[in-house]
DNA sequence: CACAAGGTTGACGTTAACGTAAACGTCATC
DNA sequence: GATGACGTTTACGTTAACGTCAACCTTGTG
């Protein structure tokens, strides 16, 4: 039920190096518990480094990556002042509504492109003779 | 009709330094005519910084910003095969729809999580009495 | 026991995306 | 004619996020 991972097995998962996640635990994003000398991980490690992943692929540097998994998850010590934490989880709200809006945009002027490069494949291949239509 | 802008112009506007424009124009993804030695900007230009910027804000790197905006204007010279070019339209979708569901994903916890902290100054502020309820 | 598979800690290298500074040109204006 | 606002190029500095060794320990397995 609690299981446990090592580090070649969440690389492998991942996709990422092993390296990456000693990066990340040196970047304080991680810590797992040692077992003499190595690491190894939980469930919820695992869950954090899929949170670090989900941020990366959005963008954003891992400081703020790091305060944003902190927020979710307190982890013992740093309970921070509700109010002020309202007022971050504001703010990343406004970030992640933005990014939203730029992928909205993005995809229906994408879709515009696509609709406009079928035209003009579907106006060629249908006869070699079109093309002489110049 | 065919306004132009000065470098300091734009970099007002988009809230950026003349270093980082001149530096998207070495990394080819802007080319804006001389007047003389001044480089002078037209509203293509402007658009095709917007849209530079709305990929960063998506987190891209500069060069597939570019790859990206010069499918969206050919600009002369560079036609790309049609077939490539619905291919690498088709990759972009992918990573868009990525990223909407990780935003998706961060904004439904981050929904939830500030549910919890609501509730939580909720119930301590109405009477400090209540705190003393450990 | 040898040794291969996986783990560890340094420490230096690399790339992207600018920042920062130097050294200079060009006007309008005081 | 000096000053200041705005522009230019060239070049080195910086930070983030890893990659890439090297040198070493620790196990189970044939």
């Amino acid at each position: 039920m609690d299981r446990t991972y090592t580090i070649t097995e969440l690389a492998r998962e991942f996709g990422i190096t092993t390296r990456t996640i000693r990066f990340y635990e040196d970047r304080q994003l991680l810590q797992p518990t040692r077992e003499g000398t190595k690491r190894v991980y939980s469930r919820g490690d695992r869950t954090r480094l899929k949170l670090v992943l989900r941020g990366k692929r959005l963008g954003w540097p891992l400081d703020e990556i790091r305060e944003m998994i902190n927020m979710y998850d307190p982890h013992g010590g740093e309970v921070l002042q509700l109010t002020t934490m309202i007022e971050k989880l504001k703010a990343n709200r406004d970030t992640l509504l933005q990014q939203q809006r730029d992928i909205q945009q993005s995809l229906s002027e994408l879709d515009q492109l696509e609709r406009n490069c079928l035209d003009q494949l579907a106006s060629m291949t249908p006869s070699p003779l079109a093309a002489a239509n110049s």
